[in-house]
RNA sequence: GCCGGGAUGGCGGAACUGGUAGACGCACCAGACUCAAAAUCUGGCGCCUGCAAGGGCGUGCCGGUUCGAUUCCGGCUCUCGGUACCA
């Protein structure tokens, strides 16, 4: 064999092998050598945006799939890994608008030169299955399920509030939002309601939450306890303050929100005339009740605004910003007397009604009942507007209306409440359930969740199969007329949506009248796309009902999924729209299971710095840390960085995620086309576990590479002596053999554990060890080489399958065992495990003071014996007497005095 | 703001259920080989102290439980992810 590691050559040798002989195909009635079928196992990642070139964080995502792919293969699964493209979102249109490219074509460059980056990267991906989300053949089936969907009342339409720039005219996404301002116009945001299609995933809020709680116990806690807090579920009260406010213009109560509300979330008669409905957890605190606040979008507080002109401005002021949850929830709260006055439903006292900013028409009836005794939003509203605080609740610690204390939002028992007083929390809130049911009072369960809007005012996206007819209304695109096909040529300009100019996609006959009618312009989320993509895969363009189905009959065989991987960044919305999306197909009757995903690795993020230059109309240019250098103080400090190319100034921004957007994604091409995809692969597995986040560094991968070329270099060494040694006869070995077997059966044992608990980093470090503990052993007997070796490169084989194949042919292992891709996984052999002697520390008063070596049959009298004589532990207790000896049994003793 | 993570040598990280802190590597230092460099090989390498044997300190910070805490509990700091139109 050749001498030296050659990987360029040895990995497309492989690959080349790989591919003739299609050996990561797989289909649903694969058996083992036994004839039995195999247990099936469905491993998949999270499908890449293609942005142009893999970053780092495809490199690990899909390297770890491969490397869990690969050792289950050899544990005798039928192991699916598959492969596709999230091809529709913004990045492509804000490309198409740098370059003067069309989406469509940039997205098929992109996708083409990434295919052939993972192919260099040696994945088992059964290629077969692969498409792009903005394939017509998958898009129509986002078409045909939203209008499945719309039948069951599960699609429906209501305004929505979205950011907009009033000067480059068009609706941001959030990420274009930068501090408040247009990302291209640099002109501050506002708020705007449009209409648009929402999908009642609060219909499924209980379900949700329940299946977090008892079925997804493969999942990590973390990731469960974000998506139950992200549904919110609280019990509370629901009911109204009466009053006779009507709108001075109009005779009837206007809905200046128009269509629809959230049903799940029980907002369906929030304007109900002369009511003024709150939800509160708190209904124990009701006597507490100095003022109610209302969202700005609210009934009341238009109808304030038409004769009050604080209350005009004040809701003028607050349509200024952006709609972000955290813009809203860290701005200052501020609000306005509307001079309307609304009536206690139980003591019928007046109170009046505030405007304020900080009260959500997005949650329950955008309405609240102000107790700043109790609520400390509502504490510090009370202190800034010199509004009344009364405390209601005896929580057992001094009151004072000083200042907030924690304790005041405890449950307590009820004073100065009238006939509520000395209530508990429980008798509290039945009692106010009670006294208010008759103006539609009641106990409720109010959810955190919202509907979730899918209606994006962009091109690159799935179209919204509806048709506005000026006769018929909204009408649903014919299903045979499905897929609404998206044009291709189009290049967006920056201000709205290309589709709103393009009369040929605009345009056709009303399905129902037949006469001339408009194609509603909005696309789809592209979440839409995300949420059961994986489904499709399990779906071969082979099987005969693939393309008269959204999901073939295989689709029962593979699905649920055995292991989802991907970021920790899609642990809410992704994670749950799935779920949802899922659980619908289900009702629909196209699935027999209830949850998508049987277990969840979510990889840590890959990130790296951001350096930014503010533009010169406010808007914000990314660099890639590549292009920057940093200027040193004396120390060697960086103090600020600057342009390699022509040394202006940049702005440095931290560490953050690798994105497209702020161009600090790190291809891995330069590192494969130096060091070939083994020695790339080996280190991004080797530097962190895959849970954690890691900041991107490449120094390290020239030594995955040494390691690689020194496995190569020993192979090539004891290829002759061992190529034909016999198997290894335990008892006849001497102390340094018996020693050597050890090691390796114990880092073997160590490894295949770390497989099973996903944690590869350590798995390298085994590798290491083993080829360590060879190195130092050359001499042994070639039969325990040879078993060393073999042990080894199976081991290694799941990260590093190129150099380990073909040193596995070179050995002449395939004629004993196989090819490698389907070799047995190695088992410990519980004979090399066994030892004589095991090392005890003693300690004296937890701190480490010697060690002995005892036998394996000694009793814990003989291990006492031993501790307390040692020498270094006798220099500490001389003359102190020994209070207590604790044994831990293989471990240690601790000798406390 | 709210929800969920994280913090261990100069660096990446290890330590499985409360039981030897720093495995395995990187970087660095010294030596070997070489005309020289690279590559490779050998040895050293938490901090302080000591000629050494040894001793003290040490897992973000403050406190607690325990014979024993990186690990459990309470309170912080910084940082990362998400926050519903980035994907």
């Amino acid at each position: 064999m050749n001498s030296a590691y050659q990987p360029k050559q040895i990995e497309i040798a492989a690959q080349t092998e790989w591919t003739r002989t299609d050996i990561y195909r797989v289909t649903e009635n694969a058996t083992g050598k036994d004839g039995k079928p195999k247990p099936k196992f469905y491993a998949c990642s999270m499908l890449p945006y293609p942005s142009g070139k893999l970053h780092m964080g495809h490199v690990r995502n899909y390297t770890i799939n491969d490397m869990m792919a690969r050792q289950l293969r050899m544990k005798g699964y039928n192991v699916l890994q598959p492969m596709g493209w999230d091809a529709f979102g913004l990045p492509a249109e804000n490309a198409a608008m740098k370059n003067n490219v069309a989406p469509a074509k940039w997205t098929r460059e992109n996708i083409a030169y990434m295919k052939k980056q993972c192919q260099a990267m040696g994945w088992a991906i059964d290629w077969s299955r692969e498409f792009a989300t903005c394939d017509p053949e998958y898009y129509k089936w986002n078409q045909w399920f939203f209008l499945k969907m719309l039948e069951k009342g599960i699609v429906y339409k209501k305004t929505q509030v979205v950011n907009w720039d009033p000067v480059d005219m068009t609706v941001l996404a959030n990420e274009q939002v930068v501090d408040g301002k247009g990302w291209r116009s640099g002109a501050p945001v506002e708020k705007r309601e449009i209409p648009g299609y929402y999908m009642a995933i609060t219909k499924y809020a209980d379900e949700l939450l329940d299946c977090v709680a008892n079925k997804l116990t493969g999942w990590p806690a973390s990731v469960r306890a974000m998506q139950e807090n992200w549904i919110g579920k609280s019990v509370g009260v629901r009911f109204a303050f009466l009053h006779t406010i009507r709108d001075s213009e109009s005779p009837t109560t206007p809905s200046p929100l128009g269509e629809g509300r959230d049903e799940g979330s029980g907002q369906s008669d929030q304007v109900q005339e002369g009511k003024l409905f709150v939800f509160t957890t708190r209904a124990d605190t009701i006597m507490g009740v100095t003022f109610c606040a209302v969202a700005a979008e609210h009934p009341l507080a238009i109808i304030a605004a038409t004769s009050n002109p604080n209350v005009a401005a004040f809701i003028e002021e607050t349509k200024r910003g952006t709609v972000m949850e955290a813009d809203m929830a860290t701005m200052e709260k501020k609000g306005v007397a509307t001079g309307l006055y609304v009536t206690h439903p139980l003591t019928g006292d007046k109170v009046e009604v505030w405007v304020g900013n900080y009260v959500l028409m997005s949650y329950g009836d955008g309405a609240v009942m102000g107790v700043p005794g109790h609520d400390e939003r509502d504490f510090e509203f009370a202190k800034k507007y010199g509004l009344p605080i009364k405390q209601v609740v005896d929580t057992g610690k001094a009151y004072s209306t000083d200042a907030w204390q924690a304790h005041y939002g405890d449950h307590g028992s009820c004073i100065e409440s009238g006939p509520m007083t000395d209530m508990t929390f429980d008798a509290a809130i039945n009692y106010v359930a009670a006294q208010t049911a008759e103006n539609g009072g009641e106990k409720k369960t109010q959810y955190r969740l919202r509907d979730w809007g899918i209606s994006r005012q962009r091109y690159w996206g799935t179209p919204i199969p509806i048709i506005h007819c000026t006769d018929c209304g909204d009408v649903p695109v014919p299903y045979e007329d499905l897929p609404v096909k998206l044009p291709l040529d189009l290049i967006p300009d920056g201000s709205g949506s290309p589709l709103k100019k393009d009369a040929a996609f605009l345009n056709c006959a009303c399905p129902k009248c037949g006469k001339a009618a408009t194609r509603e312009s909005d696309t789809m989320d592209t979440f839409v796309d995300s949420s059961w993509y994986y489904m499709r895969y399990t779906s071969p363009n082979t099987a005969l009902d693939y393309h008269d189905k959204m999901v073939s009959s295989c689709n029962d065989y593979w699905m649920p999924m055995d292991q989802y991987i991907g970021g920790i960044s899609h642990a809410v919305l992704h994670l749950l729209y799935a779920r949802f999306w899922t659980k619908a197909m289900r009702d629909l009757g196209m699935l027999k299971f209830d949850e998508p995903f049987t277990n969840l690795l979510c990889q840590g993020m890959v990130l790296n710095y951001i350096f930014y230059r503010k533009g010169e109309k406010g808007g914000i240019e990314y660099f890639a840390p590549d292009d920057v250098e940093p200027v040193m103080d004396a120390v060697g400090k960086p103090v600020r960085y600057r342009l390699r190319v022509d040394g202006s100034p940049v702005d440095y921004d931290g560490v953050g995620t690798m994105s497209k957007s702020k161009l600090n994604g790190v291809d891995p091409q330069d590192m494969i086309d130096t060091y070939g995809a083994d020695a790339a692969r080996l280190f991004v597995m080797f530097s962190s576990p895959p849970e954690q986040t890691i900041e991107w560094s490449s120094g390290g991968v020239h030594a995955t590479n040494r390691y690689l070329h020194r496995l190569w270099t020993f192979c090539a060494a004891v290829s002759d002596a061992t190529r034909s040694a016999s198997e290894v006869e335990s008892s006849k070995l001497d102390v340094d053999a018996k020693k050597m077997r050890h090691d390796i059966h114990a880092t073997l044992k160590q490894a295949s554990y770390d497989y099973s608990r996903l944690q590869y980093n350590t798995v390298v470090s085994a590798c290491m060890k083993m080829l360590n503990t060879l190195e130092e052993n050359r001499h042994a007997p070639p039969s325990v080489v040879r078993e060393g070796v073999s042990i080894l490169l199976r081991v290694l084989y799941p990260a590093c399958p190129h150099v380990t194949w073909q040193l596995w042919n070179e050995l002449d292992f395939a004629n004993q065992w196989g090819d490698l891709v389907d070799a047995p996984w190695p088992e410990p052999d519980p004979a090399a495990l066994e030892q004589d002697e095991i090392e005890m520390v003693v300690q004296v008063n937890g701190k480490l003071r010697g060690s002995i070596r005892v036998p394996k049959a000694a009793t814990k009298e003989m291990i006492e014996q031993m501790a307390i004589t040692d020498v270094g532990v006798a220099r500490h207790t001389e003359g102190k007497p020994i209070k207590r000896l604790i044994v831990v049994p293989g471990k240690l003793v601790n000798v406390v005095i």
